[in-house]
DNA sequence: AAGCCAATTATATCATTGTATGATAGCGCG
DNA sequence: CGCGCTATCATACAATGATATAATTGGCTT
């Protein structure tokens, strides 16, 4: 598994929390516990570190139902696996409708829970993997003029320097110079590779 | 909604299969009913038209669970809906793992059966219309010589004509003639396109 | 006010690409 | 055997693209 992840566990119920807690730790894994939504939110910001959730849908302030829709709103792509005492099929399907990696219902086995989590760690590296690039793209993307972007998203689409001059009402010599400076900012080596950045950034021309 | 899909009802209750069709008729959908997987199986291969599968979990034969799973095995994509009388967490799981649109645990309202039913039939438009997409481009790319795909991979992948030359160990004129062939099957009206097109296809230079 | 940067245009040179014309060769099929 | 398709290479020309040098303008910052 991966050793620098760390499992949030939030439980209103401390033995639990223990319980898991050392059921983690035996495989490597680091753990923070809370015992609430309003905990977790307060103590630790999770950054872009790799980790996951692991929260009972029943808590005190806030249900794991809500607090998974929240968390999502709010931008925070943290895989999460819901547990329940009491929980029925349409809180299930709410949950699992909701991205959960899995949702298990007490008493559980160890190794249900460890599978979870292992599926539940990876999702979240392909994640960040997927979003890594596309921020590098975007942060890329961000330093091109107003122009150069411009010139990209045409280029891209397939335009002409000629096509693009006579859209933008320049020269094509103009349309040269700032294609050159995207393809150069944006570290493309080839026109092929900034199509593909143009298609990974969503450009769509006008 | 629309009304040239169809809804495929499967279940060993008559009644209740009669009172599913009768609602989704009301809507102005079509339907179809079997009261087991294997007289889905051998009366209708639902080829690409749009529908959807209304199922019970526990059924004659094979389980619902078992047959969503067959039917993935078969390429068969056809969203499917879930019922069940007497259903637990870990089967709603399961089902909602293997894509279920929605697990509904009976009895359930017919507004209910009816939004599941509406978002399977928009999935799997979108599903049909993306894997047209695809399709076609498949069928275009089927269309080309072995050496027009060697080069649409290698001149897609950002490669100058020059560089493809040696590559295949060919004059850059050959290089040229197998280009201009590709681009001419695919309907591709400038390298972009292309590029997007091998993109789509997943063509990627070894 | 001076300096920096984006944006613009121009000239010039060179590489690359697109396309047409022509030619040769192997392969399968009726 | 001839026909068509694929594959190969060549010459030639026109269009396009990449890059450097140089100059002008306007906005923003120091």
């Amino acid at each position: 598994m991966q050793d620098e992840a760390v499992v949030y566990i939030i439980d209103d119920d401390a033995s639990l929390r223990e319980a898991l807690d050392s059921l983690f730790r035996s495989t490597g894994l680091s753990t923070r516990q809370y015992d609430s939504v309003a905990a977790f939110m307060a103590a630790a910001p999770p950054a872009d570190t790799p980790g996951c959730l692991v929260l009972d849908v029943r808590l005190p302030g806030m249900s794991g139902l809500d607090f998974q829709q929240k968390l999502d709103e709010l931008g925070i792509r943290l895989p999460a696996i819901l547990m329940t005492g009491h929980g029925d099929i349409p809180m299930t399907v709410r949950a699992m409708k909701a991205g959960a990696v899995d949702f298990l219902a007490k008493p559980f086995r160890d190794q249900e829970m460890l599978d979870a989590v292992a599926i539940a760690l990876d999702r979240g590296r392909q994640q960040r993997i997927a979003s890594a690039k596309i921020e590098a793209l975007k942060a890329l993307h961000a330093t091109l003029s107003p122009r150069e972007r411009q010139v990209m998203a045409l280029v891209s689409a397939g335009l002409l320097n000629k096509q693009v001059a006579g859209e933008l009402d320049l020269s094509e010599i103009t349309v040269k110079i700032h294609r050159g400076s995207a393809m150069r900012k944006m570290g493309a080596k080839t026109l092929a590779d900034l199509v593909r950045m143009a298609e990974a950034l969503g450009l769509a021309p006008e």
